[in-house]
DNA sequence: CGCCGCGTTGAAGAAAATCAAAGCACGTGG
DNA sequence: CCACGTGCTTTGATTTTCTTCAACGCGGCG
């Protein structure tokens, strides 16, 4: 099965030791594939495992009484799905791959037994968890005070800066699995917003149409739309760390 | 000094053991008093500790560009404020304590201490940021898909439910130290509109004003204005403990 | 071919923002 | 005790932003 998906992501942050490599590997199950448009789970159900993603794309959700939908998290490969549901037996949101995707589950509940055995990722799940609050804290303000062109931008640039931290060769050309009806869903907007706004960035060339992917021209022009600020998604692992070898040392 | 303030706050998830109270009480500084509308750090400033609110209220914000605000938490006696800053060395926001205010400070940095030597309250720890996700999820849906009115309601409901908590007498009375600018700044509206919408509430009797404070008169009501949902808040704590003490012995 | 999902366009309407002024409660100083 | 200032809320009029509805275009695919 090679290097497990959540071992290659997790020495993205740090080197591990052999034993936290055979901790890892010894929860994470064998990938499960799902075709495009799967429904995984819907809010409500029963959650037990979270996941990574090891390939394609996949979004958590939350369906309205009035018929709406509201997008909470688009995910692509690398990150981590469902560990907010650490404190809750309920699924606070649906999840649907949106393209042909691969995920590795992993049991929820033995996550305290890898905090018990390795403080090193323990600190590493505890960090992740607080960037992925980090990030909703961004789309908080986004949602709140900034106008559809501004959201869109900023949307845009989030997507290109998380694209390219696992694969530097996707700077400024977005491939995006996501109709525009998800993005208003995501952005708290409607579809033909949307499209009107995607017109408006045509327009002044900050973004084009190649094939059916969306093409980022101007990547710094959308930066200056969107007031975007990156430094919400520069969490600093070391510092961290370095206090987790201390605290190594002290057991 | 009294019990200190974070473990009369953890006691109520857990029974701690004499060395995790220990444990904390060695962490946390003695409280420390601020008046009304101090304002302790500005987003960017450096994040070297988090707090506990052992009294008065406080509110974590971001200023824009635009000179807009976006309120992203109301803190109130017993959570935690700064957890989520765990993986960045500055400050994601800034903060501000709206009434007389006492807060605990915790070194940041020892927070792997703690991890390392007691499996309980690591577990604590990570149980608490993650229900702050969902609380912040359910935030998302809030600004994204419902109308003022429903925001409106539900930001009522949510703090009803949050104050209700450690304090069972205020169930349906709100003294709420809060601005409607600020309410406003929460819901991604602006000062004026939250003042029309609630004369809405206040029409079809939902709520009332009382000397200053909001009086909650029908909280059903509101709930189901605002499509209410409690399930985010009712974190389930007894499962991972049960995990959590069998990590222990796994150790 | 014809259907279907998705994007686009236009027109009309609703929701909320903005601007400006006035009211109200409260504290302060004369 | 009253006048005054200040911070917050309310109100009305106007404008902007976004939604809704409906229709059409367009490419892919059975």
């Amino acid at each position: 099965m090679g290097t497990s998906c959540i071992i290659r992501h997790f020495e993205h942050y740090a080197e591990l030791t052999q034993s936290d490599r055979d901790l890892l590997a010894s929860l994470e199950r064998s990938p499960e594939s799902s075709p495009k448009n799967t429904v995984l789970w819907e809010q409500g159900a029963p959650s037990e495992f979270f996941y990574t993603v090891s390939r394609g794309w996949a979004v958590s959700y939350r369906n309205m009484e009035n018929g709406t939908r509201q997008v909470l998290d688009i995910y692509v490969p690398g990150d981590i799905i469902g560990l907010r549901e650490f404190a809750f037996q309920k699924r606070v949101a649906g999840l649907m791959v949106l393209t042909d995707a691969e995920l590795c589950a992993f049991p929820k509940m033995r996550l305290t037994e890898v905090f018990s055995k390795s403080i090193l990722l323990c600190s590493i799940f505890f960090m992740i968890t607080a960037r992925d609050q980090a990030i909703l804290l961004e789309r908080l303000v986004n949602l709140g005070r900034r106008s559809a062109k501004e959201k869109l931008a900023h949307f845009l640039v989030e997507m290109c800066k998380r694209l390219g931290k696992t694969n530097p060769a996707v700077a400024n050309e977005l491939k995006l699995p996501l109709t525009q009806a998800l993005i208003a869903d995501a952005l708290g907007l409607s579809a033909v917003h949307v499209s009107r706004t995607f017109q408006e960035l045509k327009e002044t060339g900050q973004v084009g149409v190649s094939n059916g992917g969306i093409e980022v021209h101007d990547i710094e022009g959308l930066k200056e739309i969107a007031g975007f600020d990156p430094s919400y998604l520069e969490e600093d692992i070391d510092a961290i760390l370095e206090h987790s070898r201390r605290g190594e040392i002290n057991n």
